[in-house]
DNA sequence: GTCTATAACGAGATAGAC
DNA sequence: GTCTATCTCGTTATAGAC
């Protein structure tokens, strides 16, 4: 708190933020499995052995990319829920399409970001469970958009197979006990299907198929909400 | 045809798959990134030079690698759909779930080969059109299931919003010219949704979140399936 | 013609001595 | 922090065995 500290602190900061921005360009370039300090170091024009003063290893690196993107992602999730949240109270399909969006619209501005957190695993990487919790952002925000359908005017979901009741029972208790299991169990589908949509557009499964990403995304992620039973239409 | 030239041409074959299967070993060790051929040289006691006479480049090692897992999957999934269609004939739903359950199935036991097709893309590699074919297998196999329900009994499904009707007539002609654009739309969501679950799984996110993996997999298949129109429930 | 081995290139990573 | 010796890589040219 003192100035001499807050300088340092500062540079500290500075670095710190400087050699996540080149391990970003190295992502995009060379993909995490060649992400090497050694290059980050190189390219700033500090040692190796420098970089150690602030990431302890490459993984730990790696691992606050992976938390920075995560919470990035959810992030901008989150806001663009807020601003749905103003701009059409009550309208809960607009409030979980304007969050469907903005997760699309941030993955497809930061494509190797969104492959290093939702694509491949990256080989001899271990996520450490720093990660859960951003990793968690954009789910609870859809939990949440449905929690607010579900108090607001109830839901109607499609019967569970009979099998699937003990595990949808065991899902809601773990994420929203508030909730009807076949709700959770729907939000975990639609969560896994949205990025299923965002990944094969972003990863360019989509070439030559799909040509107006934007439209289509948006019907797909609206459907997806209507499926989940935010908006009853049968 | 000769005898001469049957032992050459066989042992080209096993020196291909030989290198292949190498191959695939370090794909899952090291990921596609780090694919080396002089790595696979020295496991099989070849000098790298000698595996120019298979495969011109590591991207063309790459290439085959990459169709190899395409034609997998899809044989996979093909050979359980027509399981299914003569142990349930006429059930289209089933035959669905069939096909996308032998993907998952699939997906679990190669997670590598799976990773490589539809995981981040591999840096500074672009794929040539010769796997365009094999990746279409899955999606046109699930086209057929759709246009076998179509034509057996209709198909109804919720209308596109305006703003999607020029892409879906564009995605109609282009990949199914006797099916209706909004069935057309519907199968490339659904397709893009079912391998976000499989991605999902496969890559560690449903850790911590979803147990009965299989249970949970076929309930959501035949949700998709549904959703495509393939039964209708309203 | 078909294959393998040797050697080499230029580029990059790595380990250790200083 | 610096320098160097030694690795790796993809790829090519060349020569010789079958």
């Amino acid at each position: 708190m003192t100035p001499v500290q807050g300088a340092r602190a500062r540079a500290r900061i500075e670095i710190t933020a400087a050699i996540k921005d080149e391990a970003r360009r190295q992502l995009a370039a060379e993909g995490a499995a060649k992400l090497s300090l050694r290059a980050v170091a190189r390219e700033l024009g500090m040692v190796s052995s420098a970089l150690y003063r602030y990431f302890p290893s490459r993984d730990e690196l790696l691992t606050a990319l992976i938390i920075d993107a995560y919470d990035a992602v959810g992030a901008a999730a989150e806001q663009a829920h807020a601003t749905a949240l103003t701009a059409a109270p009550g309208d809960h399909l607009a409030h979980w399409t304007a969050a469907c969006r903005a997760v699309r619209t941030w993955a497809v501005a930061h494509p190797h970001e969104y492959a290093l957190i939702y694509g491949s695993p990256v080989p001899g990487y271990t996520a450490p469970e720093d990660t859960i919790g951003p990793a968690s952002r954009v789910g609870l925000l859809l939990v949440g958009i449905a929690r607010a359908a579900y108090q607001d005017k109830g839901i109607a979901l499609l019967p569970l197979p009979d099998v699937l009741a003990p595990e949808a029972r065991r899902l809601a208790e773990d994420m929203a006990p508030d909730l009807p299991p076949p709700l959770a169990v729907a939000l975990v589908s639609a969560w896994a299907q949205l990025f299923g949509l965002v990944s094969f557009e972003v990863f360019g499964q989509f070439n030559n198929v799909v040509q107006a990403r934007d439209t289509f995304f948006a019907a797909a992620a609206e459907r997806l909400g209507r499926e989940t039973g935010l908006l009853r239409t049968c």
